[in-house]
DNA sequence: GTCCATGTTCTTTA
DNA sequence: CTAAAGAACATGGA
């Protein structure tokens, strides 16, 4: 589920929670979710505090406050929530990291799970990370900057003439284009799709055949969906939840994406669906002619 | 049983 | 050789 939006919603959420907080214990239910295979999570994090939380294209970065980093990447059915010691573990969390609570210890009567350690004496609550398919998984980046590897540019502040020049050298349909990472960094099947609806550009049509006024509406559609996405906290068509548990409004405000058959939402004519490099992909045929 | 799914990466084909 | 298409990954819901 989770595009840009959805992973922005998901750090604007984790913020307040985490930033500033000790990390107390990881527990890794899956190893086989961290990279590199084999990192020793809990002796990388134990001990520090998360510094800052900052979003790159999908990936979730975690600083710590040594300047070390790790990322989330969400995959298709990943979550990062936020939970207290009473809260019900759902089945596929894999990985748990207990956080130090900043806050006064008296309004939290529940105990931790495992208290072992001295750095228990004040109160805790959990950071989970679940992920039924597994598409999704943890990176451990050390001080290097792998958390910026294959990512193409941020599309909220994407300039027309970058995305022209990068849209210029390929003969991919437009649509495989805004979906690697590579050329810009966040869009996924849902965004790709409402955003060259916005821009009235057909999905077939090749990138390096958009005009300059064409990349230039196709810019800004892209600009104006992310943000309005955001604003209504992203898509929840199935798993996708924000840090606190709450599910996003804007699969109600979609207008091409699964709504096959639908009339256009502009001109009534049904949406199309088709499938382009393995993906759906909808669109309107009379405001998105080819 | 079948098909489909918000993502990425590796393999095969053209 | 490069680019693009296809398959694979794993799980669950319709």
């Amino acid at each position: 589920m989770p595009e840009l939006p959805e992973v922005q919603t998901v750090v604007d959420t984790l913020r307040p929670n985490l930033i500033g907080r000790t990390i107390l214990a990881v527990t890794l239910h899956r190893p086989d979710v961290l990279c590199p295979p084999g990192t020793d999570l809990a002796a990388a994090l134990v001990g520090r505090a998360i510094g800052s939380i900052d979003r790159r294209g999908k990936r979730i970065v975690f600083t710590l406050a040594d300047g070390s980093r790790f990322y989330v990447h969400l995959g298709m059915t990943g979550q990062l929530t936020i939970a207290r010691a009473g809260d019900a573990v759902q089945s596929h969390t894999h990985l748990v990291i207990e956080i130090e609570d900043g806050g006064s210890r008296m309004e939290d009567s529940r105990e931790p799970s495992s208290p072992s350690s001295i750095l228990h004496a004040l109160s805790s609550f959990f950071l989970r990370f679940r992920d039924p398919r597994r598409f999704g998984g943890v990176w451990w980046c050390g001080s290097g900057n792998a958390a910026d590897a294959n990512m193409g540019p941020e599309p909220l502040t994407l300039r027309p003439s970058q995305l022209a020049k990068r849209l210029a050298v390929t003969r991919r349909p437009v649509k495989s284009a805004l979906l690697d990472q590579a050329v810009v960094a966040g869009l996924g099947n849902i965004y790709v799709d409402e955003s060259l609806f916005a821009a009235r550009i057909h999905p077939l049509a090749r990138a390096c055949d958009l005009s300059t006024s064409d990349v230039a509406r196709l810019n800004r559609a892209i600009k104006s969906t992310l943000r309005r996405a955001i604003r209504h906290r992203g898509s929840t068509l199935r798993d996708y939840r924000d840090a606190n548990g709450a599910a996003g409004g804007f699969q109600l405000l979609h207008r091409v994406y699964d709504r096959a058959g639908q009339p256009c939402r502009a001109c009534r004519t049904p949406v199309q669906r088709i499938v382009l490099g393995g993906r759906s992909t909808h669109f309107c045929p009379r405001c998105q002619p080819g």
